[in-house]
RNA sequence: GCUCGAGUGGUGAAAUGGUAGACACGAAGGACUUAAAAUCCUUUGGGCAGAAAUGCCUGUGCGGGUUCAAGUCCCGCCUCGAGUACCA
């Protein structure tokens, strides 16, 4: 007995074992580093890269790369140079935050939290390069962050080529023609002539030209959140409180830099085209950028040279016009106030311009108005029409008046009824007692030279018109803003910019990086100025002050898949010869939530610097997968009130009781593992139970977000030394769809564990010794693995990956049926695997006697012959429904197959003697009998 | 409100208009074991009939429609999720 254990040599699947030493392998061999090769094409897969927050990696963070990572190598395994990098968006508020609380130097807790991530990353066996690993707060990296920001301060945008051009050319036209006959997308600047130009002090042309420049400085309304100390873009508010953090934001003016992405807007809709991206993530983005198409009309005011301009795509309904409103903030207020109503005027616009965002919006129920006392003249009726303030007209949109045809607007509508005013229908069609008309549909009346027309052939006359009698002129209005480029935060990338004055002058490219001072307090300082303030020396030269803000968190991460094709080149951003091989990402994977944010600006970015000529794409992210989000899967406990007990899920009716979180982790399969519970937490140590009537503790479950303070936070690393890394990635993929959002439940994680045990086992005979022989399959096994092949590569094409891990576990249900151990069935089915679980594949495959990775192997390529089935099982149904089948040789005429079915017995019991009145054979499918 | 998704067993889910529930989890029963773990086998949408083999009915959010045939296509609703919100 004693000698039986000692000549058993025991292989079992040890992961940890395995997992350990193939990253080594890999690492050692460089396995995963990748350079320009054109004998090979090129196939560039990336990550939205992470913010490495200080809570590390919870569960379902991975599922992305994990996605990424398969196609990565299964694009490998067919042939590709495949670039897949991994970097670090490492400046951000909460580094900031807890630097602010701590002193603690932000750089310090992001090398730790970085470190982190890597070490979470690298367990999971990813393929990244890494060599080419970014990050955005290391010098060499926002150096040419800060180097786009130069090129955009001195580019201005040309509608005529809709192209960027130097600033310089712009001074060329100036100096000959001024601005006249300057077609660029600007901030409103008056008309000037060349001799007005040449007479311009340095310091008025600078604030031309800065009315011109892609990236410029501007006094403007900006989201300002008090509790943070720092503007926000547009993006990072979410009903009216900071996306990170909640805090209130506020309406406040400020001179601020800014982004002209507005420029961009039409290349940023149309290039949507050609993206292979979701239908709602292209919807999220055009309803961002927000194209629509009308007119800009004049309207006279009564006994006034003054005119208001207004926006309208609805100029058909300019003769049910009955009155106009004007922001609060329009700069016309005051012009056209009558004396009588100046004091009430004032009154709602103090009152309008102090109500933050956020009431507005809790109060866009209330309607609100001031009459001004003045009127203008419908410019086709001829009649008079008020004029009212009112804050559901916004400044920053259109020209912020409007020309209001209740009749036809419901916004209009209910502030007519509300103010009793005139309500004329123009378009026939709709019931205006009770609410307005707002569909595009119908004929036009009460529109004198319009009656009678349709609504869409009254807009292109009516259009027409306005533009023959110089009223106005077609126009297209886009919703996107600029994008506020500064931040009064301490970790981000300091703009290479000082002053002069009031002037700002650009670094020249040759002193970038301008690097980070140190300071002692990353708090704003006493005067309000933001944390850099506090740097004495933060000057040019000893002598200009430098700007204080800093760029925001999307500054770093707009060009950073371009930094991966050449992250080590410190004389370009990225080479010619690297941009011309690697292109564009061919696919993008990452979460909605940077729909409108990151993708806007990335692609703004990527447009701008294409028109410059420094890259060969002009949209940077062809194909793009949103992963869906993991929620939480809670559990809960049940204390009966006032007491230490606690009571099983299907008895806790009887009681009154609290419902209390408990870790998900020391709960499995819904049951509470007591003990855990005790030690869990002190207060529980004397806890009691009532328990079901199977003797256990059953815990309730909820779906929610995954959060600490809900105890359902899963770690990666717990079930990677439980089960392994390459378990982790086949459940997550097996989850379900890779775009559907879903909750984590480790528990049907034991369904791959088992998987990948019984894989294992395929490899080894009773004796436990490796076990491969070169006999020649059977026609069976042929058959079993080449529908693997076929249905994994079509799954992984179509990021189909949950039914890709059903294809495997069919697969080795089968071959370990037959007790398959034939290399070249075995070894095709490690190679089909190995993008999924690299690392339990590579280690038998080297087991198996190879001594290369597995990566350097070819996918296999599956061989039709051996599918080819030679009988086929049909479905018989009667009127539909499937009753019985019946097997027939696969090389039948439809009317032999018939001729069978009519014939078998159970066929004829249905039947009772009647003939069919139709009999339907679809080949190869199925047969349908109507009787 | 508008826009876009999604509703299928106890659970995660699968299904080019052609046998609904593949593959798993869980559960129940069994084999192996002194026992356990591991492994293997059987059953598992619901209902009805039968000793059983089996048979029948019903079933993909609801109501209609198209079709020989609908989870899948069309129309109308309901519910949930995401985005957006006085955008003229």
């Amino acid at each position: 007995m004693q000698t039986f254990y000692n000549d058993i040599q025991i292989m079992e699947y040890t992961f940890s074992e395995i997992e350990k030493k193939q990253q080594q392998f890999w690492q050692e061999n460089k396995i995963y580093q990748v350079d320009i090769d054109h004998s090979k094409p090129k196939f560039y897969v990336l990550d939205m890269f992470p913010y490495p927050s200080g809570a590390g990696l919870h569960v379902g963070h991975p599922l992305g790369y994990i996605a990424s990572d398969i196609y990565s190598r299964f694009k490998r395994l067919t042939g590709f140079n495949v670039l897949h990098p991994m970097g670090f968006d490492a400046f951000g508020l909460p580094a900031e935050q807890y630097a602010v609380q701590t002193g603690q130097h932000p750089a310090i807790t992001t090398d730790i939290n970085i470190k982190r991530y890597k070490e979470q990353l690298g367990k999971l066996g990813f393929s990244y390069d890494p060599e080419r690993e970014i990050r955005t707060s290391d010098p060499d990296y926002y150096k040419w962050t800060q180097w786009a920001f130069l090129k955009m301060f001195l580019h201005w945008y040309d509608n005529l080529s809709q192209k960027a051009r130097p600033i310089s050319e712009l001074i060329v036209e100036f100096e000959k023609n001024g601005n006249t006959k300057v077609n660029a997308a600007c901030t409103e600047t008056p008309l000037f002539e060349a001799a007005v130009w040449n007479g311009m002090e340095d310091n008025e042309k600078e604030a031309v030209l800065m009315n011109y420049r892609i990236a410029y400085r501007a006094e403007t309304k900006v989201n300002w959140c008090p509790a943070l100390g720092t503007v926000l873009a547009n993006d990072e508010v979410k009903d009216g409180v900071s996306e990170r953090g909640g805090h209130p934001v506020i309406q406040k003016d400020m001179m601020q830099w800014q982004l002209r992405v507005t420029a961009y807007a039409k290349r940023l809709l149309t290039g949507l085209n050609e993206l292979d991206w979701s239908d709602s993530l292209k919807e999220m983005q055009k309803n961002w950028i927000g194209h629509s198409e009308g007119a800009e009309v004049f309207f006279q005011i009564k006994n006034s040279e003054t005119k208001i301009q207004v926006f309208t795509t609805r100029p058909d309904t300019i003769f049910g016009a009955t009155f106009m409103v004007l922001a609060p903030e329009s700069e016309l207020t005051d012009k056209i106030t009558e004396i009588e109503q100046t004091e009430e005027v004032d009154k709602y616009v103090t009152r309008a311009k102090n109500r933050t965002e956020r009431e507005r919006i809790a109060d866009a129920e209330n309607i609100t108005g001031v009459f001004t006392g003045s009127y203008a003249i419908n410019p086709f009726t001829q009649k008079e029409i008020p004029i009212w303030i009112a804050d559901y007209v916004l400044s920053g949109y259109g020209t912020g008046a409007i020309m209001a045809v209740p009749a036809h607007d419901s916004r209009d509508y209910a502030f007519a009824k509300h103010f009793n005013i005139e309500i004329i229908p123009v378009v026939e069609g709709g019931d205006i007692s009770e609410t307005s008309y707002d569909a595009k549909k119908g004929k036009m009346i009460n529109s004198g030279i319009l009656n009678g027309l349709d609504v869409h052939d009254a807009v292109l006359k009516i259009i027409d018109e306005i533009e023959t009698q110089n009223l106005g002129h077609r126009k297209v209005n886009y919703r996107l803003r600029d994008a506020i480029f500064s931040r009064q935060r301490y970790w981000g990338e300091p703009f290479p910019v000082y002053y002069k004055e009031d002037t700002a002058i650009p670094l020249k490219e040759e002193e970038l990086p301008l690097t980070l001072p140190e300071i002692n307090d990353y708090k704003p300082t006493e005067t309000g100025e933001p944390p850099l303030g506090r740097a004495s020396d933060w000057l040019y030269k000893n002598q200009y002050p430098f700007e204080l803000s800093t760029m925001p968190g999307f500054a770093g991460s707009s060009a950073y898949y371009l930094r991966f094709m050449d992250s080590k080149n410190n004389q370009e951003l990225v080479s010619k010869t690297a941009n011309n091989y690697w292109q564009d990402v061919d696919l993008y994977i990452g979460g909605t939530e940077h729909a409108v944010g990151h993708l806007i600006y990335a692609r703004f970015w990527n447009k701008f610097l294409y028109d410059l000529g420094y890259i060969v794409k002009d949209e940077p992210f062809k194909k793009l997968v949103n992963q869906g989000m993991i929620q939480g899967r809670s559990n809960f406990v049940y204390r009966i009130k006032d007491s230490s007990t606690f009571v099983t899920y299907n008895k806790r009716n009887q009681f009154e009781f609290s419902e209390i979180h408990t870790d998900v982790n020391i709960v499995h399969n819904d049951i509470l593992d007591i003990e855990a519970f005790k030690q869990w937490r002190p207060e529980f140590s004397d806890a009691e139970f009532i328990f079901d009537d199977d003797g256990k503790y059953h815990c309730g479950y909820a779906v929610e977000k995954m959060s600490k303070s809900k105890y359902n936070v899963v770690n990666p690393d717990d079930i990677i030394a439980r089960y392994g890394a390459d378990t982790l990635r086949l459940y997550e993929m097996f989850l379900g769809p890779i775009e559907q959002s879903k909750p984590w439940d480790t528990n049907g994680i034991e369904g791959v564990y088992r998987f990948l045990n019984k894989f294992w086992r395929l490899f080894f005979n009773e004796n436990e010794t490796i076990n491969l022989t070169d006999e020649k399959p059977s026609k069976d096994e042929q058959k079993i693995i080449n529908t693997l092949i076929k249905k994994v590569s079509d799954d992984i094409e179509k990021f189909s990956f949950n039914t890709s891990v059903a294809a495997f576990m069919v697969c080795a249900n089968d071959l370990s049926k037959l007790k398959c151990n034939k290399r070249e069935i075995l070894e095709k089915f490690l190679i089909t695997l190995s993008p999924f679980a690299p690392h339990i594949t590579e280690e038998l495959w080297q087991l198996g006697g190879h001594n290369d990775s597995i990566f350097n192997e070819a996918f296999p390529e599956h061989n039709e012959s051996f599918l080819i089935e030679t009988t086929i099982t049909y479905p018989v149904a009667f009127n539909g429904k499937t009753k019985f089948t019946v097997e027939v040789s696969v090389d039948l005429k439809n009317s032999e197959i018939e001729k069978i079915v009519l014939s078998d017995e159970r066929t004829k019991s249905r039947l009772n003697g009647e003939n069919p009145k139709k009999i339907i054979v679809v080949p190869g499918r199925m047969v349908n009998i109507v009787i």
